[in-house]
Formats: structure tokens, C-alpha cells, sequence
DNA sequence: TATAAAATTTTACACGCGTAAATTAAATAT
DNA sequence: ATATTTAATTTACGCGTGTAAAATTTTATA
């Protein structure tokens, strides 16, 4: 019926106008007049073109891509940050890239490499934290506009936005020993998650805080399997006889996970009514996390906040186009999910 | 010190050599003689210079890009398999793009539009299912070579490879059914996720065969939130007695762990042991199922095997640039994962 | 060493679009 | 109706690369 379109000045000849003007309506559609316009949707209803997206990216004085780099995808926890920032990414619109890091610094710097030769206008990274290679980090967000959130870098970026462990610890800490008896503080000996000092450190303030004795309990284990982790370990802790007292808060929810199920294997009873043997809580109100035997008690963080936050300022940057003279840092505060684990 | 490299052509000036063949260099460095390819390499160590993606996208007659569509990556069994399947895209040179569908069929066509105008070489999709807009779908893999995986869909793509859901339903309900009583099965009456109308009809044939009779407990419940439908449906199955046996096949693991939530609040005692009151199994293997309390018995699927064979095609598709005469499908087997539930 | 064959490099053009500057048309004021 | 201002459109050029065909160099063969 009608000749193959292959180019933007094929499509402008069937519109009737010239390709430049094509050019601006692709870029704003209320740039061009109104009659101008109508033409140029009437006849893409009738044929099918679409700009071509690596021409377009050549000669754009900036991409309209933005990178967003997780720690671990298969981790739900971060997934569900993903979706929910992907999101805010597309209604600003801009285009969003997921790379996961899947748990490993190589990866991390990789996926920067990659985003690099995109040219993205700016990227949103929760780094690995500790383990990440920062000097390799810093580097790159020199060159490209980049927000960290989740887990902070030192100077790295023109902003920060994560939760406040400290508020989020001391609440559950305070919680729990309000409650019953104080809690010893279980992780892993050498974490490889973001937060997880910050978490040691606003445990141990928190016991001070509140005048009560301090206990670590720091196990073995390597990577990101913390159910593994948690099962393995917390289940040797309790057949060891080292738990001084009945109340755990877990490094985060995963380990939690780990240890409710050990427990259950033990024969030990959690929850915080009579004739319970342990109270377990964790952090981060995972997905999961209502699902547990019994339903985990923990602290959710304000993700919502964290992203809308995020993305707002990289959006201010890109549209400033100059770096901020100061590095933003924001931390939300944590919010109390009261189940039956404690 | 040494001057800005803005693009191939001053690249070559300090390399001592010719543009086109630093071309040919970055599309295979093994193309141009030694003594060039030296002189390359030691000019890569003193400049940052790196080819301009976008422009050569646009001359290229084919990308090195493939899409990965999965339907849910919240749902860390699909963030599993993504992240396998990437590694083996790039293992073969190429580079994934992971979307996902977020569980519904509008986003899934907004993927596949966004993934067109990318010119991928090829596609991996994981579709919806019964709940994709079928049409759509089979436009796009007119016009993109595309392999299914995970759910099949009719006539759509180059080739499916996927579970033998008759075959991995027909080895648990044996299996329940040879240790206890047969399994009734639970459900949701409208599920929206891949294969459980497979799995359901799977059931039936399998009861038949063993000369049992089924029993289909079909629960309400919309979306992806299937914990809570199993813990939510499966708590009220529970309470109004509704249970004619002690076993329950799940459609899905995930559906398994809300169930086991809703027996564990309902005072039941789930497992294969003496005095135990029910029995639980579900099927996928989902990261989660083995910390459940107890933990789950299920199947695992192949996805080592499914995603080999899918990048495998895909390759090959690309590589002879012709569609296959014949849509290729191929079905893979289940493991029994026996543990605490059932 | 001369010659043929093969491999490599160069020349020359194309790809599809953005954008500044110049031009033209429309809107507003007089 | 005309002059002025403003907005829309067109002209003309550049972006950074791939690639066919031609020219050259290297390697293999006699």
C-alpha cells in the first residue's frame, strides 16, 4: 500500500513538512504548531515509524538514560526498590537501565564501565558498601552525575539518601528491651551488606544508650546467601547454649529468616507470648518478612521517601547541569513493624 | 600532556595507523595483523578512548544486543533465572537488557516496544502467559527473532523451552501419594502467573492415573501476591474445615509459603513426622523454600538446562539469520526436593 | 629471487538524526 | 491595512562510526 518509511525524511515528505520540524516535534510535541501537529499524528497512524534511537543518542548534546545500579537483584529487597524508582525514572521522563551487581565489586565496576559508554544524563547507585572498590567509584562519579542511596560512600557522588540505623536501630532496641529482656545483636563477622556496621555501632549506642550490657553475637559466613547464614550458624549458636539471653535482633531480615527456621529445627518456640523460648526481630521489613513462622518483627525503611528523594535530585542536577557545591545528605527515619517474633 | 581523543579518527592519528582498521580491530582484534595489534593496545594503555556505542549501533546492520523479558522480577525465582541467563548472553559476546513485565501484560507490550526500538539481535522472553495480550506478542516476534522460555505461548517465537510440568506434577503427587494421602491440589481459581493451568491439568491426569480422586481447592485472590492468597485463602480453608485430606500440592512454592504461614497462625503441625496434621508441598524450588518451617518439599525445575538451551537458539538463529522452518520445543524434567513438609 | 595468492590497509561514501543560523509565516499592535 | 514582534520552519552542516571496493603490503609457492 505505501512505500517503506526508513527515515525521518522519508516520514517528512508523507507529512508534508520538513524534517527539522519532525525533529522538534519527536523532542515536544507542543513545540510545533497545532496544525503542524495534527499532520504529524495523522500520518503516524497510517505508517509506522519510530526515530532511530542510536542517531537520535549521537547527536543529543545528552542522552535521555538514566543508570540505576543495585547490589543484588535476586535479593527482593532490592528489587522492590528497583521497580518502585524505575518508575519515578519513567514519569520524569527519562529511561531507566537496571544492572544488578550481583554481590561483587568486579560486577559493580563493571556495570559503570557499561553505563559509561551509554552516556547516561545521570545514575542513581546503591553501592555494595565495604566491599565496593571505591576509589574505582569515586572516579567514575567524577566523570558521570551520580546519586548514591541505600548505602553511602565516602565523598562519592553529589548526594546521599538512605535510612537512619541509628533512629531505625534504637527504636527496635528500645522496643524489645521495653518489652522483655534486652537484645544481643546477631550477624555476620565480617558483613559483606551495606549498613551492617552501621547497624553494630547503632546497636551497641543503643544498649549504652539505654544502660544495658552489650552482646555480639558475630558468626562465620561469607557473600549474600544470609538465610544460609543465618540457618547454619544461628542454628549452632542455639545447639551450642550461646544465647545469654532470649532476645535476638538480627543484622537485617534475611539472616532472620535463616535463624526463625533453625529455630523452628531446634524445637525452640519464638513469638512473645507465655511459654515462648526466644524472641527474634530483624530490619528492613523484607517481602517476605509477614510470611515467617512466626511473622517477623522488624523495621521498615522509608523507601518510598529514599527514591522519590533520589531521583528528584539527580533530576535537579542533570537540569542544572552543574554539580551542587555541597554533597546532600538525607537519612529517613525507620518505622516499627510490630509482629508476632517478638 | 597528551591531547583529548574525541573519536576514532584521532585514535588512529596517535596509534600511528588507519581509522577503518581500528574498526576492525574493535570488532575483532585478532582480524589485524600482530605488529597492528600491538600498536593498538599500547595506545589503549596511554589514552581513555572508547568507541562511541551509539554510532556504532547505527552502522552496524546488527546490534549485539539481546532483551531479556522475564514477567516478575520481584519474584526472586525469576530474578534467579535472569541473572543465569544473563551471564550466559554475555558469555556468547552479546549484551542483555533485562525488562521486566512487572506481572502485567500492558508493561509487558511497553517492553517489547522499548526493546524494538533498541533493534536487538534477538529476544529471550518469558511471557506472561494466559494474561499477555497474545496478539501483540505475536506481532513482535514476527518482526524480532524470539525465543520463549517459561510459559509457551501459541505459535509465538522461533522456539519454547520450558518445564514438563506433566512429568514434575506426576513425580510429587506419586511421591505424596505413595507416603500418605493423596494430595489435594491448591490454587488459585484465576491464576494469573505461567503455567498453573498446566500444573492444574498435570494434577488431574496424574490422580487419574493412580486411580485417585482429585480434588481441586481453588481459592480467590488477583495478582502476584501470592504468599498472601495462600495465607489469606489457605488460613480460611483451614478454619472452616474445608480440608478432606491431610495433603496439599501447591500450584507454586510461593503460594506454599503463604499456606505454611496460615497453618503454622492456625496452631497445625505441618510435616511427614508422627503426629504432624498436614502436609505441605509445593513446586519451582523458589530461594525460599528450603527455610520455610518446616521446610518445603517441592520440584525443582531445570533452569540451568532451559536457559542454556534458550541462549543456545537464539545464538544460533542470529547467526544462520534465518528463521527456523520448524518452531523448536522442548520440555525439561523435574527433581523431587524432598524436606520437611510433606 | 620472482611470482601468485592472501591478508591487510586505505579511500570514499553512507547511516539517521540534532541543531545553529537564516528564512518565512503567523500573531499582535498601531 | 501596515509595521512590528514573535514563533515556526527550512537550509546547511556535523556527529562518530561501519563497510564495500580499491590499493597496498605481506606471505606462500615455485
Amino acid at each position: 500500500m505505501h512505500d517503506k518509511i526508513k527515515n525521518m525524511e522519508d516520514f517528512a515528505s508523507v507529512c508534508g513538512i520538513s524534517r527539522p520540524t519532525l525533529s522538534k516535534y519527536f523532542n515536544a510535541p507542543d513545540s510545533v504548531r497545532k496544525s503542524t501537529r495534527f499532520k504529524i499524528e495523522a500520518a503516524l497512524e497510517k505508517f509506522d515509524y519510530r526515530p532511530n534511537i542510536y542517531a537520535i543518542n549521537q547527536n543529543r548534546r545528552q542522552t535521555k538514560n538514566i543508570g540505576l545500579v543495585v547490589p543484588n537483584l535476586t535479593d527482593p529487597f532490592f528489587a522492590g526498590i528497583a521497580r518502585t524508582i524505575e518508575g519515578l525514572i519513567i514519569d520524569a521522563g527519562y529511561n531507566p537501565l537496571l544492572l544488578s551487581s550481583h554481590g561483587g565489586p568486579q560486577q559493580e565496576i563493571t556495570n559503570l564501565e557499561s553505563l559509561r559508554s551509554i552516556k547516561p544524563a545521570g545514575v542513581l547507585l546503591a553501592p555494595l558498601g565495604r566491599a565496593s572498590d571505591q576509589r574505582r567509584v569515586n572516579e567514575f562519579t567524577r566523570e558521570v552525575p551520580t546519586v548514591l542511596f541505600d548505602a553511602n560512600l565516602d565523598e562519592a557522588g553529589e548526594a546521599f539518601f538512605g535510612s537512619d540505623n541509628n533512629q531505625s536501630i534504637g527504636l527496635i532496641v528500645e522496643y524489645l528491651s521495653r518489652t522483655g529482656e534486652a537484645p544481643a545483636f546477631f550477624e555476620m563477622k565480617n558483613p559483606i551488606n551495606p549498613n551492617a556496621f552501621k547497624r553494630r555501632t547503632a546497636y551497641l549506642a543503643a544498649m549504652e544508650k539505654l544502660g544495658r550490657e552489650p552482646e555480639l553475637i558475630q558468626v562465620d559466613g561469607e557473600g549474600w546467601n544470609f538465610e544460609e547464614v543465618g540457618f547454619l550458624e544461628g542454628g549452632k549458636v542455639i545447639s551450642d547454649g550461646r544465647l545469654r539471653t532470649n532476645t535476638l535482633l538480627c543484622s537485617n531480615d534475611r539472616l532472620a529468616i535463616g535463624l526463625l527456621s533453625a529455630a523452628f529445627e531446634a524445637g525452640l518456640r519464638v513469638g512473645h507470648a507465655d511459654g515462648c523460648d526466644l524472641r527474634v526481630a530483624g530490619h528492613d521489613d523484607h517481602p517476605f518478612s509477614r510470611y515467617t513462622c512466626p511473622s517477623l518483627t522488624t523495621v521498615s525503611q522509608d523507601y518510598a521517601a529514599i527514591g522519590q528523594c533520589s531521583v528528584d535530585t539527580i533530576m535537579k542536577i542533570i537540569d542544572s547541569n552543574e554539580k551542587s557545591p555541597e554533597r546532600e545528605v538525607k537519612l529517613f527515619e525507620g518505622r516499627l513493624i510490630m509482629r508476632g517474633s517478638a
